[in-house]
DNA sequence: CGTTCGTTTGACGGATATCAATGATTGTGG
DNA sequence: CCACAATCATTGATATCCGTCAAACGAACG
């Protein structure tokens, strides 16, 4: 993992016994209250130093760097910027959660990625990207770092490290995509899910005693998004799992019990049986 | 375009006039005989020049660049390498047509992305990529450039322009695989061909006086695996436009048309009566 | 001329999108 | 603190797109 979380994770609240009278849970996620986190000038630079963008920075220009990011913060389901709006900044994600999605057919957005802390996104240096490509919508409170992405060409010919840790960053974030795309094209809902689901767990899965909980707060719209299917059909996948003892799911949570059994799943082989 | 050919088009055979006695014509495209090109150093160089990557290399750091590189040619359908196999050169398109893929569920391979010459590919600079992600395959005889991955992260440290280069022809890439991933997204196979044959065309569409011809050998299982979906469906989904004179089609190439229909069909207004 | 590959077309069944209604949870304002 | 609204999630019934199986056809190649 490119990068470790710096937000405290109040630890306490993973506590989630079984609400008898529910087949749900409380959200065990320690993420979804988080609030808009501040970000003085120290977090910032602790914040940069743990990317993969600037990982290899040392510190005097690390101070240099940071100093050119301007920070914000936002409420969870905030629009951070929209698809079609021009492209003006580059930013990093410094704190929490962010989707980045991209209008399919109209009406439907499809979910292209989820975004840890560390991620660049926005204004990517690339040729002919006027204006942004996907809508950046945050799950949790979020803490942002902004450049304008001119600035940001720059640095990347002042810096030859951070040129190389932005390639890097981008070799993740293109080799992600295209798995996505290899993902989308399983052919049934199940086997999709289910790769999705494995996918976020290797990246912001928490390794707990009975499950691995996916650390990031998606609603069944938000999975439907990333897996090209309904909200009605991924209730109906996660509930037939439950059933099975294979994953454990809430209002805007899902853990994972029997990885063995999704990567069957996932496969080709397996599961089912209603 | 960030790139344009340097393969003489062989412009004389793209006279195609519908041969009455059949439904199809001769395969029109100029590249599907391309024998594997020979890369002399002088073509090297201009081959280089023209990427993306190496476009804001003065002359000199070009020619030490040019000569790091070795060249192999290909002849169409050639495997380069195979997902899962260490992944130890970068590469870079010379020319030619070349496909990449990943294995889904075992047994169908999807399409992530089509190369045009100036792409790189194979062992890109991220974090953990030990082994090739994905699988490529020429579709016309090609000229492949490579370098050892280690020695391009030198190039990358040495030379911030190739970095700065690096981090564009990247940042298309990702565009490129997220477009896709969105395009996966639209629910209808209509739909999801139209979209790829617009976006083929956008890329590689040969504008002619009654279609737009998409400069790319693709049999139908690889439309196919690029709009997740079977042969069959493709066949005859390209014969109902082709009914409509919304597409011409033949062995190993497609010809849009009426671009303002597809347009329509990937928006999900439009085409489908019969 | 025969073989092979790529493509086309048909028939059928199943997975899943769609429509619709209910239930659970959260947050708000009285 | 409670009632209400709003959001999110679940479940059922139905229609249909499309994947699968099967067969035939045309083009290319030796």
């Amino acid at each position: 993992m490119a990068y470790r979380e710096y937000v405290p994770d109040e630890g306490g609240r993973t506590d989630r016994r079984p609400t008898p009278t529910s087949c749900r849970r409380d959200a065990p996620l320690s993420l979804t209250d988080a609030r808009p986190a501040p970000c003085p000038a120290t977090v910032r630079r602790r914040v940069l130093a743990r990317t993969t963008l600037f990982a290899a920075l040392g510190g005097a220009d690390l101070v240099d760097v940071e100093r050119r990011f301007t920070a914000r913060a936002y409420d969870a389901g905030a629009t951070v910027f929209r698809a079609g709006e021009p492209a003006l900044r580059l930013l990093v994600l410094g704190a929490g959660r962010v989707k980045l999605s991209q209008p399919a057919c109209p009406g439907t957005d499809v979910v292209v990625d989820v975004l840890l802390p560390g991620a660049i996104f926005g204004a990517l240096p690339c040729e002919t990207c006027q204006t942004y490509n996907e809508t950046a919508e945050t799950l949790t409170g979020c803490c942002v770092l902004g450049i304008p992405s001119e600035e940001f060409r720059q640095l990347l010919r002042a810096h030859s490290a951070v040129a190389v840790g932005t390639v890097d960053s981008l070799g993740d974030h293109l080799t992600r995509a295209r798995a996505a795309v290899a993902r989308s094209g399983a052919d049934t809902v199940e086997q999709r899910l289910a790769a999705t689901l494995l996918a976020l767990a290797e990246r912001a899965g928490q390794v707990g005693p009975d499950m691995t909980l996916l650390q990031v707060p998606l609603a069944r719209p938000d999975l439907a998004a990333m897996c090209s299917t309904t909200t009605e059909s991924v209730s109906r996948t996660l509930s037939r799992w439950r059933r099975l003892g294979v994953v454990e799911a809430g209002r805007r949570w899902v853990g994972l019990a029997d990885l063995e059994a999704l990567r069957a799943i996932a496969d080709g082989r397996g599961a089912r049986r209603e």
